[in-house]
DNA sequence: TGTTAATAGTTAACATGACAACTGTTTGAG
DNA sequence: CTCAAACAGTTGTCATGTTAACTATTAACA
């Protein structure tokens, strides 16, 4: 099939390899009812328990709003709990349950990755952590 | 800051970038209302004008469910009309207005692509490229 | 021909991303 | 001390991605 213009943007292809991944991922963590999503700010809650929602929010690279809807989410189905720190700010915990089935999940996460990256050179993967990581501060300055 | 496994994966990295690159897109196509994905689907039907929503569909690798709702905010735009085919299938034209503004925004995207790829190579984008089209292939093949 | 299978589209439900506007709290300058 | 600004979270809105279930229509095979 004839190439289109579309199909030979960076952006396109940047954005739609960006898409299927996190399809694949979700399809791989359906069996625990977790999302992706979910599974970063689980995480990021590894690495550091206890933070408030806008360091988590900070952290994920997500939206305040975004973080407030899937804690009750993930509030609803057992994995976190929040305490307050004072009457404005809020602690979040992992549970039990969560850090168990982190496990899991991170076992989930290097095989896929690990699937992803098949076929190629400890330096093509180098490679191609550089690049995007250049295009995301070319992002930053074009804000 | 110290780097946490999962801002070492490659996965998170790509889905990062292309996240950041969306909403930059689509923050300069603000002023026209379109939003990329409606871009990318006027971009299809650019080129073959006429198709069904299976079509558009598949080239635009979307679910029908999405084409539908995206489809029906673009006709409350203005920006297509839908003739049918037979009693089942519809056949999607972009308006006049849709081909007039798809001139400013072609001049947006190739510009926003400008940027991401500012102080890189040829070379190095090529490399990126194929990269990612060998994850994109690798991801099809773990389906 | 007539029943069945495949097809095109839609609707509904759930989770997310981005934005705007809003509440309540804390802080800090005067 | 007071009052305004900064701050943390929340709610509401809109657009999208994904899946499942459903309607209507066309095609195909026995």
């Amino acid at each position: 099939m004839e190439k289109s213009l579309l199909d030979s943007s960076v952006g396109y292809l940047l954005n739609r390899t960006a898409l299927n991944l996190n399809n694949l991922f979700a399809r791989r963590l359906k069996d625990y009812n977790i999302t992706p999503e979910q599974f970063v700010l689980i995480s990021r809650l590894v690495e550091e328990e206890g933070i408030t929602q806008k360091e988590l929010a900070l952290r994920s690279e997500k939206d305040p709003p975004g973080i407030t809807r899937m804690l009750d989410n993930m509030l609803a189905k057992g994995l976190i709990t929040k305490q307050p720190n004072d009457r404005r700010s809020l602690a979040i915990f992992l549970t039990e349950e969560a850090r168990t089935i982190y496990k899991d999940l991170l076992i989930i996460e290097h095989q896929t990755m690990k699937d992803i990256i098949n076929g190629m050179t400890e330096e093509q993967i180098h490679c191609l952590k550089t690049l995007l990581i250049q295009i995301k501060g070319n992002i930053g300055k074009s804000d």
